[in-house]
Order: structure tokens, then C-alpha cells, then sequence
DNA sequence: AATAAAACTTAATCAAGATTAAGTTTTATC
DNA sequence: GATAAAACTTAATCTTGATTAAGTTTTATT
């Protein structure tokens, strides 16, 4: 239940003092969470940002018909939340719960914008975070825009090779956006061609 | 060709001494682009952001077929920019061309870069704007992963009333992710139900 | 080890939306 | 105002991927 995962992250872009990372670090609460565990639920309005120090969370949506749409995956290393909650406080519209058995790290939106003050270092390193991550999003639309349920998942396999060894298929199947009848099929044809 | 529509939608968020206001004019270039006009090409590295005061911009890609996949479209009092491009200076993947006869206002990522440091409350403000650009990109993926196409229609004409009006019905298609025929049929139908 | 619960597979049928190919209407341009 | 170009429509046919419904394998739980 160490931050130093955390504080690699953010050295990543900017440098902090010591002061700055004992302020910082002042404000941290440390989790674990079981498997399957929810730290969200639809309806919940969001207090705070989450950064996974072990293990994998996700986020999703569950539609009309009952059928879950993965939006992020945060194995060890990544942040995740219902930034629309967040940002409006309002009740949000996804659900947050543990892939793994995993440890998190939880920052309080009010803390954070009191640090934002008091350390400006860590206001850019958010705003890094949000426009690398914004630019994911982006290309994460064009492809679903313009490629094949095929071509998405070779992208995901790719991008995300240590998720695909331990996701079970049906989740993959609901970020890329098929049933998993149909990842099913897809794969047991031997794909000769994309 | 001022900056006024610029300086209100930034004091929505932060509010800058006039001192702070000059350094941030003292960076803006202005400019003109007619109709159809490119800012930039696939291939380009993007150098600016861009602030549309007037007329409307759109950036999209090109499939491997020649289809285009619209991304987004900003009218005036919006950011455009292929912001993978303009983080990483690699080659990028869209295209930014106007919609309409347009008015922009840029900014150098060097200049903005410099500006953040010399006033942070513009690092503030470019924050927040990642920060609900990010939320509003997210949900509209899981929309398109979870709703149909005329669903996805309709969420169009309820949130961008006036684009609606203005634009040629196959652009609207290749927002939302259709081709311009099915489209066609499918607001012919009388959509009794969606 | 036994049992239940997930996860995965297979196959038949179905539907949303794509493709192709005209034809028609609207909008720009000279 | 004529003409070309772009946008829109319609309809037939095709394809990707969804749905339904078993059955099978793997993973958890007692």
C-alpha cells in the first residue's frame, strides 16, 4: 500500500519537491478491492478520482437491454473515474467495479483543487492526463467509426497485449463492441484475412 | 476580427487582470478560411490550436475505402485541433477543413506553452476544457456502442439544434456513423418509433 | 471431489445497415 | 440563366454482426 506507482506516474511528466510530494501524498486514501467489488454504481455521484496501484479496474455502461459496454480497462498504472460525474456532480451514468482482486489509490475532488492552487505542477500534470487521454478517446471513435469488429479487436490485441492474456473473452467482446457469440465465431475461423 | 468571443468563453471558467489578458493577445494570430478550405491534412504535424469565432470548422479521417468519419464539428466558440498531432509532433491523421465561410483565431503550442507557465490560470483553463472534451467524448462512444442509428440521430438534432439546420444531411451521416443512403431511408420512414 | 456458476462454442435464423445503381432535386458557378 | 456539381432519394440485393437456443468446457465454491 505504497504511492511510490503513483508518484513514478506523475514523475513521468513533471517534478515534483519534496514538500509538494508530502502535500500530495497528505491527501491519499489507499484501498483494496475485491474482485468484482463496485466502486460506482450508475445513479452514484462521483467525489473522487481513482489511480490503480494493483490489479485492474473497469468502467461501463449498462444499456436499455440489460447488455454492458466496457469504456476503459486501468490495469496498475492508470487512472479511471466517471469524469462527467465528476466534473458536474451530478449522478453518473457508469459503473466502476475490479476485474482483479486489485489496491487503489482514491484523491478527493475537493483536495485536488486545493492542490491544484497549491502545487500548479500537479494542475499540469492533470491537464497532460486529460488531453493524452482525450486523444485516445478520439482515435478510439474514428476506429470504431471506420474498421471492422476484426480489425478493432487485432487493434486491442495490440495495444493492450497483457490485458488480452487475462480478460476473459466476453469482456473483450463488450469493449470492442460485439456479442461474444460473435468474437467467438470470429476467432474460430482462423482468420486468414482481416 | 477580435478576440472577444474568445476572452468570454475563458472567462466562463477563470478570470485573468487585464496584464494577463495583453500576454495572451499578444499571441493570437487571426485569420480568414473560405469554405472547403483545408487547415490541415492527414501527414500533417499540427503546430496551433484553433478557436473558430465564426463559421464553422470540421476535422474527420479518411477509411482505407475513401469514406470520411467525422470526429467532430465546431461552430463558433469551439476548440478544434488533431490533438494526438499537436501532443506527440508526430505526422497526424485527420483532416481540419471549414464547413462554412469561417473566422479562427490560433495559437502556437510553443506560445501556449509558455503561456502556462507565465499565467497558470491559463493552464487552469485548458484543463477544464480537456477535462469536459474527455467526458463528452466518452459517452459519445458508449453511445455509439450501445444505441442505433437513429437514436444516435436523434441525440444529434437534440444536442446540436443549430448544426442540424445547417449542415448537408450526408455530413450529419458521417457523424453519427451511417451511410448518407441509409439515412435518407431512415428519415423517410416517418420514424413512427425509435 | 462434487456441484454450481461462469465462460465459451456452434449453428440456425434474423435484422440493421451497407452496397450498388439509378434517378431526382437542390445549390453553386460562370 | 444555363450548366455543372453536389446533395438527396429510392429500391434491389448483399453482408456483417445480432439473436436465440443448445450444448460443452472451464473456473469457483463448498
Amino acid at each position: 500500500m505504497q504511492p511510490d506507482l503513483l508518484l513514478n506516474a506523475i514523475a513521468k511528466h513533471i517534478s515534483l519537491t519534496q514538500d509538494e510530494q508530502q502535500q500530495l501524498i497528505a491527501v491519499l486514501a489507499f484501498k483494496k478491492v475485491k474482485k468484482k467489488q463496485f466502486l460506482y454504481q450508475e445513479g452514484d455521484i462521483s467525489k473522487q478520482a481513482i489511480f490503480v496501484s494493483k490489479g485492474c479496474l473497469r468502467s461501463y455502461s449498462i444499456d436499455k437491454n440489460g447488455f454492458e459496454h466496457i469504456l476503459q480497462f486501468a490495469p496498475a498504472g492508470w487512472w479511471i473515474s466517471d469524469m462527467r460525474s465528476i466534473i458536474t456532480q451530478q449522478p453518473g451514468t457508469l459503473y466502476i467495479d475490479a476485474v482483479d482482486e486489485s489496491e487503489i489509490i482514491l484523491i478527493q475532488k475537493t483536495d485536488l483543487e486545493k492542490l491544484y492552487t497549491a502545487v500548479p505542477k500537479l494542475e499540469r500534470f492533470f491537464r497532460i492526463l486529460a488531453e493524452n487521454s482525450l486523444a485516445t478517446y478520439q482515435h478510439r471513435l474514428i476506429d470504431n467509426l471506420s474498421l471492422s469488429a476484426l480489425e478493432r479487436y487485432n487493434n486491442f490485441c495490440v495495444r493492450y497485449p497483457s490485458l488480452i492474456e487475462n480478460l476473459p473473452q466476453k469482456q473483450v467482446a463488450a469493449y470492442i463492441g460485439v456479442t461474444p457469440e460473435f468474437l467467438s465465431k470470429m476467432l474460430n475461423k482462423i482468420p486468414a484475412k482481416k
